[in-house]
DNA sequence: GGGGAACCGATACGATCGCATCGGAATAAC
DNA sequence: GTTATTCCGATGCGATCGTATCGGTTCCCC
């Protein structure tokens, strides 16, 4: 046996590497040369964990879906104290991705998101994050005391206003201070109906 | 006086072509060496109306933005017996850029979104579509009754959640009938609240 | 401690990109 | 008919892309 290396480990960091460009520079503008100088290895290295591109991206899609998906669990879990509407509002804000901290991540998912609709590889991954996220969200919502076939509705209906308060941030037609409050005031809307 | 030809006509011409590509292989797939064959023109004819590829994506973006606000206005004008509140339901239904015949379109609005996440440029010919039909839904919500305050969150909350519902559509997580389904019920609760 | 497999880094290659250049065709004024 | 000007289409250029290849290094196993 050879040398050993953390290949998921590496994976990850080139990953990493591949997200930090996305956010700079748009999807068209990642090069494996530029991964591997971003991620401190070799093209060769690159090359060696990703047969291709193509794969690279795939990797990354998954590993960015993945790190929104765990920090929308991490909000339910971490605050197990509060109103299940309360839980809502804070989940569909973490996945709206609004606040500088998270600026990085938007534009991320927006490029992967472009990506897919000319992509049914990339097409796929997404759906399995947004699977999860809609699951989530119905789950909650339904805890609020909605019928399950509200709360489904009302879970898709939310998670496609804040991908699209998402991209209307990032283009600079909507604040994130805007979206936040939009989404507030939708939320509002929705427990007055529900409560009566 | 030498050989003269009609610029903007053309110029449009080519605008039609670089749609076409971008909706079968996304914005990065768009070469101008293809853009000319598609538009049926030489490479020199499309330099000569462009000076750089970038400025021709601005004017197709231009392009279709008018193409889709126009149409949206279209509905207004072509339909004033009608409510209101049903006029805003084709406004949005017309914006969100569901069916089959619109696919493409949807697809080249998500590309530029995408695009103008890291290019200035392409942000404001966006934010400039969106300004107008933003104002063009507040204006139809206001005149079913709802307070200037309350129509003008009402149009940004349809705005982004047609454009999420459009993104969804497009990779496939959600169908165009689904979608559709979504956008009629959000309008059923919100005629509801307003007609109390 | 010698051998062989796994890994790395560098380089080469073919393709393709946006853009510049340029000779000639086309046309209106004289 | 000549001339000047505008446009076209082809070709060239430099850069950059993804990927393949290959000698050298490293390290586990026996």
């Amino acid at each position: 046996m050879p040398k050993q290396v953390d290949h998921e480990e590496r994976r990850r960091r080139i990953a990493e590497a591949v997200c930090a460009l996305i956010d700079a520079q748009g999807l068209e503008g990642v090069t494996l040369r530029d991964v591997a100088v971003r991620a401190e290895v070799s093209v060769g290295a690159v090359q060696r964990c990703f047969r291709t591109k193509e794969g690279m991206l795939q990797f990354a899609l998954g590993h960015i879906g993945e790190r929104v998906t765990e920090r929308a669990h991490g909000r339910v879990l971490g605050s197990p104290a509060q109103s299940a509407a309360s839980t809502v509002g804070h989940v569909v804000g973490e996945v709206a991705l609004l606040g500088d901290e998270r600026r990085a991540e938007a534009r991320i998912w927006l490029a992967f998101l472009a990506a897919a609709a000319v992509n049914p590889a990339l097409a796929a991954g997404l759906r399995n994050s947004y699977t999860g996220l809609e699951g989530l969200l119905a789950r909650l919502v339904e805890e609020t005391g909605v019928d399950a076939e509200g709360a489904r509705r009302e879970a898709r209906t939310l998670l496609a206003l804040a991908d699209g308060l998402t991209g209307h941030m990032l283009v600079g037609h909507r604040t994130a201070a805007e979206a936040e409050e939009l989404l507030h005031a939708h939320l509002a809307g929705l427990w007055a109906r529900a409560g009566e």
